[in-house]
DNA sequence: TGAAACAAATTAACATGTTAAGTATAATTC
DNA sequence: GAATTATACTTAACATGTTAATTTGTTTCA
């Protein structure tokens, strides 16, 4: 018996193949691998893209609640707003009344090229949909929202 | 109406609430956030475990499979190798029949870093599969993986 | 065999992820 | 109302993600 079967004969050791972060990461990239390339002719990161699409959906709000609706953290955030600012795709406005604080919107520029991209981002989708089926992705949406609805309400360890 | 109801307006749009890619990441990161900090007691990132633990159950690869089974991109395998093999974690035997591949293996301080982590891993695992329940664990389980076997299977877009 | 095609890693360059520490402003409290 | 605490970012430092180009070694085949 190798080394390899005895790292493994411990039946309390799953092997990496089930692991829950990975199987979702995998199904993630499956998906991404299919929106990057054409972000990328848009000449967009997925994330700027995230924030894009929040800014679209929810114009005017500020930093923290960009990061509450991306899913970014604090930190790529403020460099992703950077960047995107010197494009010229979203604008700052500090408010008057809290120094702290900022509020950021899409400028026309980012707002033409919200609208250059959504109709693209929504042919994949619809072809992911098709191709996987819609009722069994509306399972797996419902499965993954009450997964992250456990969030950080998960009881202390033993 | 102000500008974010022009934008939602076409229905062809969706929101940025119902995105696949987001939907995994948010899960993703429910789960990874029981794991990361056990991790990091142990001295170790996320990716650095999944190389461990695949060397832990495939001894002796080389860096191809390596990359096929952490679903590692090469650039940051490469990186995460040089790490772990000055931490003296694992070890790299040229191919001598093919001077371009070398074999990894863990070391015995790299075994031993394993068996005192995978019982950590273990209990957290189990911990998020009490709490969401078996059998949706096991459906959730069930959707990724036909989802990611999609692969690169996709028809060439409309 | 020797040039061309291929394969496996690596390097380069830049963007983001992750944690910790720092800065400026606001709100609380005594 | 000065000291304390809290909030909203921002910086720093290092690890990883992502694409493209490069390096080195192998295979093909004219």
């Amino acid at each position: 018996m190798n080394r390899a079967e005895n790292l493994r004969d411990d039946v309390s050791l799953r092997s990496i193949e089930q692991s829950l972060p990975l199987a979702l990461l995998k199904a993630r990239e499956t998906a991404m691998s299919q929106f990057r390339p054409m972000l990328r002719e848009h000449g967009l990161t997925e994330q700027q893209w995230r924030v894009i699409r929040v800014l679209a959906a929810f114009p005017r709000i500020d930093a923290s609640e960009i990061v509450r609706r991306s899913y970014l953290l604090a930190p790529s955030l403020t460099r992703i707003l950077h960047y995107l600012e010197t494009e010229k795709l979203i604008s700052r406005e500090v408010d008057k009344s809290d120094l702290r604080r900022a509020y950021f919107d899409l400028t026309a520029k980012g707002q033409r090229l919200y609208r250059r991209v959504a109709p693209d981002s929504e042919r994949i989708y619809q072809h992911i949909s098709h191709t996987f089926g819609n009722e069994k992705l509306e399972k797996l949406y419902a499965l993954l929202a009450e997964f992250s609805a456990l969030g950080d309400n998960f009881d202390a360890l033993p």
